[in-house]
DNA sequence: TTGAAAATTGGCCGCACGGTCAGCAAGGTG
DNA sequence: CACCTTGCTGACCGTGCGGCCAATTTTCAA
């Protein structure tokens, strides 16, 4: 093999054991230097290939933000109706795939408008609740956010759930919480 | 007046300050100087009224967790149905009007476990889903786990929203997401 | 008035963090 | 061979944290 360039190897070595840590510890608590450690190389290696903690935190999350905004930007193209399903659906299923980050959200998400790096998550995020809501009438967006909120939180906490497990229990909530768009 | 001994004045104005810097930026945010500046003391005072900065927390987040036991105490005394909506309407309240306080449970919930302060608010906490639950159903356990995940998420979040709209849109909430018992 | 107890403080300690930098080892290229 | 680029590292820096303590001021009852 040997085909990936060193350079490419090693940045996404770093990337994967900081998104494992990030997982297990949330943000605040995994310092560089537990990256480090995971990862087998110095502290300096890890600030050589990334600029800062914040950026690996990006990188770590990018992959994530990306397919949230490709999920709403599916169904901005479907019927309001049709688009509350497929986010429902796609949302869980997101979250649960992606689920030990959501603690990651989680410790990041009060510095988050300071950091322009997440700009596109967060307008992914609302758009999702407005999709959800499916009107602009308060009620609807508070249920909207109120489902969000749930189930990133289950998606949290709930470690021994098994992935289809959990993501039918958030299908199940998110269907009684949400009113079908007329 | 001058009724209050010096003593407990100044614990509770440490408490007070607490809370309030607690709510605005969460717990791992708030310095212990922070606090002293809040009050106009030095950070010695603060360990001086207080053994260290988690008793500054137990503290704040006393008054909340009294409440909580007693709410599911009593719920604990009334039929399956009942217990549920008495649960529901209590939960909603205690978690509204305490709102602010509800960032730091997050903050805090990753090492809630080692610190014993804080056992008997976790085995509230449990006691209550299972309240709500009204079975040992996983899914409802699962779905009663949502709701409090989505109105503790609510209430962190919406600082614009009135009480008595946050209140009304917890309830409904928790009213959809959950079946009533047998 | 006075002296013990209570309350408060500035200064210090050790620690862990994120981040910087000069330099080292390796490998391809003229 | 010399030379330069690439990947990497140990040592160091400044900062802010929680916590401790000796010394000082304040309180208040005898």
């Amino acid at each position: 093999m040997a085909a990936t360039p060193l350079r490419e190897r090693t940045r996404h070595e770093i990337q994967h054991e900081a998104m494992v840590l990030f997982a297990r510890k949330g943000y605040d608590a995994t310092s560089l230097q537990d990256i480090a450690n995971a990862v087998g190389c110095s502290k300096a290696t890890v600030l050589y290939h990334f600029s800062g903690k914040p950026a690996v935190l990006a990188a770590v999350l990018e992959p994530s933000a990306t397919a949230l905004a490709a999920l709403v930007s599916e169904a901005a193209q479907l019927s309001p109706a049709a688009a509350q399903l497929h986010a429902i659906k796609g949302f869980a299923d997101l979250a649960v795939r992606g689920r030990g980050l959501i603690s990651v959200l989680n410790d990041v998400m009060p510095t988050m408008g300071e950091m322009p790096e997440f700009d596109g998550l967060i307008a992914a995020g609302e758009q999702l609740t407005r999709l959800l809501a499916g009107s602009e009438d308060p009620l609807e967006s508070g249920l909207a956010e109120f489902a969000i909120n749930g189930l990133l939180g289950e998606c949290r906490g709930s470690e021994q759930r098994t992935d289809d497990d959990l993501r039918e229990l958030c299908v199940t909530a998110m269907r009684r919480l949400l009113s079908p768009p007329a």
